[in-house]
DNA sequence: ATTTGATAATTTAAGTCTAAACTATCTGTT
DNA sequence: AACAGATAGTTTAGACTTAAATTATCAAAT
């Protein structure tokens, strides 16, 4: 049985020299499905907990004042359809709650309840810990090179949106 | 309206400069979620295609024999039951299609159609071009720092995996 | 030949995700 | 005040995704 490394040794050796772009993508598309696999397991095994909720804890947990339903779903990424119904499930079971906004009838600002925060402090020692193992080979200045191309690339894509006039 | 790179800011600006680890993951997940982004927003505007079949068409295109089912769920990594869905829907399409294999009765070839591999070259185009464009300003050393750093995760990664026991 | 354990693929149930349509509300502008 | 356009959030339909259970087949060892 081939390993995730043969196989993606074999993804990568027909892919011709030049095509340095695709080449790069396809190496971080594996290493984030990897990571993210693991943050998965791990939430799993020893939380009951999708990466998805996590993600939306973990949003709350750094802003104390909460976070409406459009932040949420700014905030991850991912459309305010999406954030409905994990904020739902999350309510359901206790870790958040929404409360009207005074100044506003359509929105609802969303935080942590101290059920919600107690578990999510304890899911968060265990997801650094993870990311300080999975990372613990890098340096310094591969952080550093990392953190730069990274942020170049966000650029470039801000500026792509903006030229066809599509909102962020 | 804040934009996406104004958000992300305020997510890192809370996070402690000693956790590495979590800083560099956080950056690595935007990346790519805004990339991705891109590429799907291209593939249904110009070909009313997902990322998921445009992947899985992609594999088959790297190996012109053809992958059996569980092969597609290693290359891609995703789960068996995952493949089933997609592939089934691709193959009602016309982009690819099953022949049983003559040496195990319980498996499958999948191979591209005429018709899907016409369909994946437009958009192979399409797609080496929106990455060249995202990673234009990213220099030789960095792509190597990155290419590095990618692969040392993986690694990581594996033993981590080995060490549980957990296959790949 | 039969049993036993492993493997290939599918099915199932539940959750995640999206784009688009929709409802309710807000914010000008007249 | 009344209208028009924008915004906050939900709903809908369909696709994707997973883990776990299931079916069919294989392969190896009796």
């Amino acid at each position: 049985m081939a390993s995730p490394l043969q196989i993606f040794e074999r993804k990568m050796e027909n892919i011709p020299r030049d095509k340095d772009g695709l080449r790069l993508w396809l190496r971080i598309v594996a290493c984030t499905q990897m990571v993210e696999q693991e943050i998965r397991v791990m939430l799993r095994e020893k939380f009951s907990m999708t990466l998805p909720r996590f993600e939306l804890l973990a949003a709350l947990d750094r802003v104390p004042d909460g976070l409406t339903m459009g932040e949420l779903s700014r905030w991850l990424m991912v459309t305010k359809g999406n954030i409905t119904g994990i904020a739902e499930r999350l309510s359901e079971d206790g870790f958040i709650k929404r409360q009207p906004t005074p100044t506003d009838r359509r929105s609802f600002v969303v935080t942590l309840t101290p059920k919600g925060r107690k578990l999510f402090k304890e899911m968060e020692t265990q997801y650094e810990r993870l990311l300080d193992e999975v990372f613990v080979e890098i340096s310094i200045d591969d952080f550093d090179s990392f953190t730069g191309v990274l942020a170049k690339v966000k650029e470039v894509i801000e500026n792509l949106r903006e030229q066809q006039g599509r909102a962020g």
